[in-house]
DNA sequence: AAAAAAT
């Protein structure tokens, strides 16, 4: 969801009243997603709209094309019980809510967006795409090429300056946002920097003129302080995972500041928020620092939860866990694609990793608390497929794309800080790392003792989507299981 | 008593 600049409006020293919109430039759109029910209420239910954007509607409105609507909007205070108008009639219904009278249809072709020739280029002989897709939840691409082709398309090229900004929750998605823009844009001549590349770079005295900037925000806020990133010429700006960036007991003060200062400094930016999930809470949080939002939404049928086959290992023992990794899955990756295994803790990527390579396995592991030449090698040998299995902590549980995942295993099970409640959007995100663009996935939980049981069912009656048993002893169950979910063939 | 970022 995005905005107008309002600029003295905002978070907590506001209420929610809605203020006039000024037409131009154009709000704008909200690639919101997946999971739409509030935390502590039932499971979600499929009437209401949720889930990602369609690329085609979003990436429109980007692009500053955008078509009105005949019929005048319905003037609701109430943003949650605004008209929402169907703009979409492809399948599954594509649901938007929009602030003003601004109306968004969705492009068929990438010539409708008005983008520039040496974009459009990078799209076809770079991208390989043929025309705009609807935004997908399962393939990562959709949500990125749409923010992406957003920020290259408002970058003035002859401007030698700051334009856009895109702040990420982890290093590894600045790095990967920082890939696809490069090659996205690799035609138009315009200039991208980042908070993780400047890690190799020499020490940042002078000012940055990229035009095109992505960053974590602890170093990002450091570059605004310190005035090496002057934003003065940002029109842009742009969240990924935004509920992540707007969580309470996570990044939302540095968020909220960034907004603030970034509007400041330019009334009229656009600010965008993307995720595949956007529980309840988070998005009233959104409406109130960015009110007269518009918003796109996919059903969440099309989060794709059903092409990932999921299964629980009912382990005895805690140390049944690692037998299950050594008898079963291990020995069985070898000829699947890549796996991705998950674990709560630091600690414990580390003395998993560490217990395995004991073993003679194979793995890499990685976490926060790594050192990040540490970090970006560990991804690199993963991405290059040099490494088949990785341990990670939720650091990579969000955006992460590589193709080849098709397995992912959770070593401990989500849950909230509570150790109790599980973590609905964090399970949703972490599986969503398999069966990317569209391929076979399967997700693993691995099970021991009454809490975790309890973790597991909760989750399969959130999602409507039953978690069946593999035994943890039985390796031809788990060789069928494996064939059952289309991993075995040579396509995975 | 987690993880994510940074100084």
């Amino acid at each position: 969801m995005a905005t107008n600049g309002t600029p003295t409006r905002w978070a907590d020293e506001v209420d929610e009243e809605h203020q006039q919109q000024e037409q131009q430039p154009p709000a704008a759109a909200a690639a919101a997603a997946a999971d739409d029910s509030d935390d502590d209420g039932p499971p979600p239910g499929f009437e209401k709209p949720s889930a990602g954007a369609a690329a085609g509607a979003a990436a429109d409105a980007l692009a500053g094309s955008l078509k009105v609507s005949e019929e005048p909007p319905v003037d609701d205070p109430d943003l949650s019980i605004r008209a929402e108008r169907l703009i979409d009639d492809g399948p599954g219904e594509i649901k938007t809510v929009v602030a003003d009278s601004t109306m968004y249809t969705s492009a068929k072709t990438f010539e409708e967006l008005g983008l520039s020739q040496e974009l459009l280029q990078g799209l076809y002989t770079e991208m390989k795409f043929e025309r705009p897709s609807r935004i997908q939840a399962h393939n990562g691409s959709g949500k990125t090429t749409c923010f992406t082709l957003g920020m290259l398309g408002r970058v003035d090229t002859q401007l030698q300056a700051p334009q856009a900004l895109c702040v990420c929750p982890t290093r590894e998605l600045v790095v990967q946002n920082q890939m696809v823009l490069e090659r996205m844009g690799k035609f138009t001549g315009i200039t991208c920097t980042s908070t993780a590349a400047a890690d190799y770079a020499m020490s940042r005295r002078t000012r940055i003129h990229d035009q095109v900037i992505i960053g974590t925000h602890g170093k990002l806020r450091d570059w605004m302080q310190k005035r090496v990133l002057d934003v003065r010429s940002i029109r842009i700006l742009v969240f990924d995972e935004a509920d992540e960036m707007l969580k309470q007991d996570a990044f939302a003060d540095d968020t909220v500041r960034m907004i603030k200062q970034l509007r400041a400094a330019n009334p009229q930016i656009q600010i965008l928020l993307f995720s595949a999930t956007f529980n309840e809470r988070v998005k009233r949080f959104a409406q109130k620092i960015v009110p007269d939002a518009n918003q796109v939404f996919i059903p969440k049928e099309e989060l794709s939860l059903d092409v990932i086959k999921q299964y629980r290992v009912c382990c005895p023992r805690g140390a049944d866990k690692v037998k299950v990794l050594k008898d079963m899955i291990f020995p069985l990756c070898e000829k699947l694609g890549q796996t991705i295994i998950f674990v709560r803790t630091r600690e414990t990527a580390r003395s998993l990793h560490a217990v395995m390579e004991k073993e003679g396995h194979k793995c890499t592991s990685i976490e926060g608390g790594m050192d990040k030449q540490a970090r970006d090698k560990v991804v690199k040998e993963f991405r290059d497929g040099t490494t088949k299995i990785l341990i990670s902590t939720d650091v990579l549980s969000r955006g992460f794309d590589v193709t080849q995942v098709t397995l992912v295993i959770n070593f401990d099970v989500p849950v909230e800080r509570d150790l109790q409640t599980p973590a609905f959007e964090t399970y949703l995100h972490r599986i969503g790392r398999s069966g990317r663009f569209g391929r076979k996935g399967a997700a693993f939980n691995l099970v021991t003792g009454d809490a975790e049981r309890r973790v597991v069912d909760e989750i399969q009656a959130y999602f409507k989507h039953d978690i069946p048993e593999v035994p943890y002893d039985d390796e031809d169950q788990f060789v069928s299981v494996l064939k059952k979910a289309g991993l075995t063939g040579d396509d995975a």
